[in-house]
DNA sequence: TTTATATATAACATATGATTTATATGTCAT
DNA sequence: ATGACATATAAATCATATGTTATATATAAA
């Protein structure tokens, strides 16, 4: 599948692996390590999804002895965030959601 | 796969016929045979993924005769999209999109 | 250097979404 | 009611993402 960047933007916030790395982070900057158990995800799994969002920018990393520490590039994430949220509010009711 | 109104949300936009209606719709409404020819999908597809968008409240439709006329939910839809354009843009090279 | 810890990556099985085809429904005109 | 057109839906196949396990790499401490 071809992606564009808007529709790789998209795809990356679907997914509620990487949803909970980015509530997780909205907090505050985290290791690989924590932000695994925050989640309840397997390490190899955060690792796999940090990738990915990290590939759309969505996060930075710094080093700090063995750990790497990840965070939220907020300029984007945040505001678009909040605009999901009014949408959600105003047109899903509690079905909303379901599959 | 159980999905929160965030992720079903994201999930909607992140697809190319979906976004080539979002595209179109964001000109004016369209009937689905318009829609089907503007983005050169199958009429069936194009109601699949009219169906997707309708549920997520991205769109509206009226009746017209035979026809169903498609128009977009602005209010939400065209600032998510600015500020994707902008996060895009900021970082976003070429090579960017790619998979 | 060896060991322990933190993180990343590769390979595969499975689940999920996309696409296609075929068919059903719904509306208008005759 | 019949035929023609517009749209929707169901089912089947195909493509892709996710989740899991195992392993590799990298850093720090002993």
């Amino acid at each position: 599948m071809k992606c564009s960047s808007y529709e790789l933007f998209f795809e990356t916030f679907s997914n509620k692996t990487r949803m909970k790395i980015i509530e997780a982070l909205s907090v505050s900057s985290k290791s690989v390590t924590e932000l695994s158990k925050i989640t309840n995800e397997e390490q190899s799994q955060v690792s796999h999804n940090l990738r990915k969002l990290m590939e759309c920018h969505f996060l930075d990393v710094e080093r700090k002895g063995k750990q790497r520490i990840y965070s939220l590039n907020k300029d984007t994430i945040i505001p678009i965030l909040k605009l999901v949220e009014t949408h959600v509010h105003k047109y899903c009711n509690k079905e909303c959601g379901k599959k």
